[in-house]
DNA sequence: CACAACTGTCGAACCGGTTCGACGAACCGG
DNA sequence: CCGGTTCGTCGAACCGGTTCGACAGTTGTG
């Protein structure tokens, strides 16, 4: 029985000794880059194990310039539905681990000093921004930083970063394709709250005007609204759309906190989806699951961008020529899931 | 304008030869552990504020054997509700960082393999754990570990730890103590999953055994049943309790994704809530306001457990002396927080 | 006025790894 | 049998901080 919280902590140089080899050779033996005899390497080895030995993150950090960690910079706004966020989050430390990288979760509110700090003091090897404004003000400090760095969410200028995002551009024009070729010819788009796009929540924007300029040129009236991100507001809302329009046929959903609401606002008003409402949504799969919502949607699929964010960070990081290579900006087309709520218009009446 | 991505770190040999002093001498005067002239200290101080001076983490790690880091362990089961985690990170990773404190996030599904990894390696200070199970399989890696811990979630040998959660036991009564006030003779309680209690998850057997005990006590009816945690099941579940206890005149939820169907399902059948049928749920505020829960609710006060486990924490972590100090088991007094879904039982027809 | 105490600074060692250059021994071909 | 490789190992330096002991100079005390 060990003493517990005993600090025996076991070095290099206890391996080395424990084998009767310098500190060096027990070094390249461990790490193979150099040749070492079979024997020796054996040796160490098992004195390793023996000894429970794990190298000292720290002193290993300093002396490679490597620490093996990935800053995840998330923000939280208090007009945003944090529960979708979990799922980014979990995507990118999920994928580091894969990869052998841990994850420093960063959720102060001051992302910019944040980030400066973390980078500064070299306690990450790179960084993951996630919720990325149009014009975001921990992009300057991340370009002039050493590490290099991924987004989740494309900004005005992606020069200096690898970004990743969904073409939300292309999914505002398959919500109105989708909704038009089943015959709707008059829709609400329920966007994220206004606060959200002015803050520079850009990707209200690009879905918005990707669809209105479709609904322009396929003769589909759209009614574009911004709808709350807390839950008894969205609920009225909802409500007061359906109240104010009543010969739209199809409602499309750039709020998950809307989706969420939606479902127990069309039990109360007696309206059955798809046969008295077609409902397209863009949010993810297990967020569907989470709130059993039966709408259709464009899969917002942040497990999978949080994934490529980091999958193309860590490439960065690992090899130094990488570094300079072209920056990559890649919007991952939408796909629509089809849960059945959405079919041709009610017959007019 | 630095060049972008520019290798130029600075060190403290920098500010040294900058300002014409000593290495050391710089480290007392940014320090403060030592006498320094005035002078000195101011030059150093400029020195370090021109040049953009911040500590390697890696190196000040090495030689202080304080990494100013702490971990943070969650587990993401399947069966699990998993935004109701979100905010015991968010608790735990804030507190953290006020106190000066990063946060390292760790969602491997091996807890125990990455405790010991992150432990063995030094890259944390201590550890905060969450979603704690009766016999969890960590504990007794942090015992041995030399970093202090805290849990949030109450295990059933809590020696060598410091241990916050909610009071189950107490929330169990006060739920059929409430219910029994107002004149119920009748209730059904729906906890986790089943699984989830096989598991270890000993605090749903916490709240049930002791709703029993005090439901016996009271005479009162009580009809528990574990409810499933995804969500097109367990509103089928809630749809056949209340077909199966007509008589019964109150709802106890010890289930976040039982609370959160729960509204669509009161809807669907046309029962009001208090006038029909009186609720009490145990979630956090946060989350009532998220999914706009009417429902009054015992607080599960995440952000505060969060909170506390990270300042005993730190506590232990700052101060050697603390190290040896007995052991916190704190369990915070149920709250009842009044959303009005509760009321006298209707008239008996 | 001699000696002690204090102030301010420096050099060196240390934390625990990695890595470079050197070097002896074994091995090879000519 | 000699010179050049290759193999295996070692010692030393380095990464960038902190901290201990020493020491010169100043101030204070009896």
């Amino acid at each position: 029985m060990a003493p517990p919280k005993g600090e025996n902590v076991v070095t290099i140089g206890d391996i080395a000794r424990a084998v009767g080899v310098s500190r060096s050779t027990a070094s390249y033996a461990l790490s193979g880059k150099r040749a070492i005899s079979l024997e020796v390497r054996q040796r160490v080895a098992q004195a390793a194990r023996e000894l429970g030995y794990t190298p000292n993150a720290g002193a290993k950090a300093l002396a490679t310039a490597q620490t093996m960690v990935i800053g995840l910079l998330a923000q939280f706004h208090s007009d945003e539905f944090a529960p979708a966020m979990l799922q980014y989050i979990l995507g990118v430390s999920d994928t580091a681990r894969e990869l052998g990288y841990d994850t420093l979760l960063v959720t102060e509110s001051d992302g910019a000093k944040a980030l400066r700090r973390i980078s500064a003091s070299r306690m990450v090897d790179g960084v993951v921004l996630l919720n990325v404004a149009q014009d975001d003000d921990r992009l300057p400090i991340l370009r002039a930083a050493p590490q290099p760095g991924a987004l989740v969410g494309k900004p005005a200028d992606c020069t200096g970063v690898d970004v990743f995002d969904l073409d939300f551009e292309g999914a505002g024009r398959l919500m109105v394709d989708h909704m038009h070729e089943l015959g709707h010819r008059e829709l609400i788009l329920v966007s994220q709250p206004e606060h959200v796009v002015e803050r520079g929540g850009a990707y209200v924007w690009r879905l918005l005007d990707a669809a209105r300029e479709r609904a322009r040129d396929l003769d589909v009236r759209l009614h574009a609204v911004f709808g709350e991100s807390g839950q008894p507001e969205i609920g009225r809302t909802l409500n007061a759309l359906l109240d104010a329009h009543p010969a739209a046929t199809g409602l499309l959903l750039n709020n998950e906190a809307a989706a969420a609401a939606l479902p127990s606002v069309l039990t109360a008003r007696g309206l059955r989806s798809p046969e008295d409402l077609s409902v397209i949504g863009r949010y993810s799969d297990e967020f569907a699951r989470m709130f059993s919502l039966p709408f259709s949607s464009i899969e917002s699929a942040p497990d999978r961008l949080g994934m490529l964010a980091v999958r193309q960070l860590v490439r960065r990081v690992s090899s130094p020529t990488l570094r300079t290579e072209p920056d990559v900006v890649e919007l991952i087309p939408p796909e629509l899931v089809d849960r059945g709520s959405t079919a041709r218009p009610p017959a007019t009446s």
